[in-house]
DNA sequence: CGAACTGTTGAATAAGGTCAAACCAGGTGG
DNA sequence: CCACCTGGTTTGACCTTATTCAACAGTTCG
């Protein structure tokens, strides 16, 4: 068992208001995908771009919800925490993902910038106003929170049934399949998280996690680059292996 | 590991429109709640009742989104597997529950009747027309899936970082806070699960399992009768095991 | 260059898994 | 009525995987 980690809640933010959905990075995939350009105009009316630097807290868990988001750049960890500081990575967001609950008024994990982070931030009244206006918006919700708890039941069948090696296969491969979905050229993957966060998603510890990374560096499957760059090398063999073939 | 349950699909149904929903055991808390006497002759009008026996299969995984519907009476469990067998327990769900992703054309989860069940069906089609004329249901399944998402974190939580110990003290509370919820009068919490479908939702195995139980006995936080029904004896004792007290 | 991090590797340990035997309650049938 | 079977559960002994503890290597930064 680990002692906390200690984050003192650290906000650096700066506002401004989106200039131009049109021009956006993530117009095709976030949130927004799904409006037509005057409901777009009306949901662009109450957001607000935020920047975080690497580190600082967006919020904590178990207070009132004050935003949600979308993630125009950079990544996000959200994770959970028991009394001794054991921490639970429940999601890495990149983007076009989506960040906070947005019909529940009191938030249930913390989440936190791991890079510099640009977030389309959505105020939380303006927001439920604006979803009760809008069916569309709210259809996109309830999908986006079908695909989110789907992805948490997959990772409850990794937490709860796969070895290690199979859990950072399965890791390595929803990299990359997420960096594909938001349109990233094929190419090595990038790990903007350390061991430590990448453990605290696997249930694991860093140095099993460190140990999973040689084997299958040695069993030639990947590649790894300044310990945050991997290009898999076997694809077929590394999906065996994350599925837990018999 | 253990080898495949081979459960062979059986499907025993049978069909009828309900009748009465004012007179529905579950109309205060199911999906139906947010609905206004209109809206809920609409939803019925979709609307089927089936009964499933004891170990039949609602659907399995990776198959075409033929019906969500309400757990009415009865437990069912929603599971994932493994190639080899592993089994992993994502939800049981009880009276009042939602059963099924309404967004989905595919089934990520097998869906088993542990009980005999009595389910209002809303078949998929239907439901989806009907969701895109109804924002009050939109909102309403909205807010259910933002629950289950944030039960399934708290879940991965528990798989990734708890011990077995906490795992199952967490389990019985759940259920005992579940219980409360749909109005089930205080008093000894009924299993309707046995031990190695708790393992496969604990992410443990049965033995694990049954020694946590005697421990919990032997300590005298739960008295267990018929293996079936639990007593909680100390509250606040299983509270702190449960939340990992430092 | 040395301090502070982060990551890797090795050796010892522990939590939980595996295997096997005993237990126990609820049915069945003589 | 009671012996017997059967399935689920409990308990014990041993083993495996991942954790813990510790040393070391590679980077970054003052």
């Amino acid at each position: 068992m680990k002692l906390v980690v200690g984050n003192a809640c650290t906000r650096h933010e700066m506002e401004a208001v989106p200039q131009d959905c049109s021009q956006c990075a993530v117009r095709e995939i976030a949130v927004c995908t799904a409006l037509s350009r005057p409901e777009l105009e009306r949901l662009r009316g109450i957001a607000v771009t935020k920047i975080y630097e690497p580190g600082s807290t967006l919020f904590a868990a178990e207070e009132a919800t004050t935003m949600v988001g979308a993630v125009v750049q950079g990544t996000i960890k959200c994770f959970k925490l028991l009394a001794d500081g054991r921490q639970q990575v429940v999601g890495f967001l990149f983007p076009g993902d989506f960040v906070g609950s947005p019909t529940q008024e009191t938030t249930h994990c913390f989440a936190e910038a791991l890079t510099k982070v640009e977030l389309c931030v959505f105020p939380f009244p303006a927001i439920q106003r604006l979803i009760r206006e809008m069916p569309s918006l709210e259809r996109r919700l309830l999908q986006l929170a079908n695909e989110d708890l789907d992805l948490a039941q997959e990772w409850m069948l990794l937490l709860g049934r796969k070895t290690a090696q199979e859990r950072l296969a399965t890791f390595l491969l929803l990299l990359a399949q997420k960096a594909r979905a938001r349109g990233v050229a094929e190419g090595p993957i990038d790990l903007p998280m350390n061991r430590s966060e990448i453990a605290d998603y696997l249930g694991l510890t860093i140095e099993t996690v460190s140990r999973q990374f040689s084997k299958l560096k040695a069993s030639g499957h990947i590649r790894v680059a300044h310990n945050n760059e991997v290009t898999i090398r076997n694809l077929d063999g590394l999906t065996e292996i994350a599925e837990g073939a018999a």
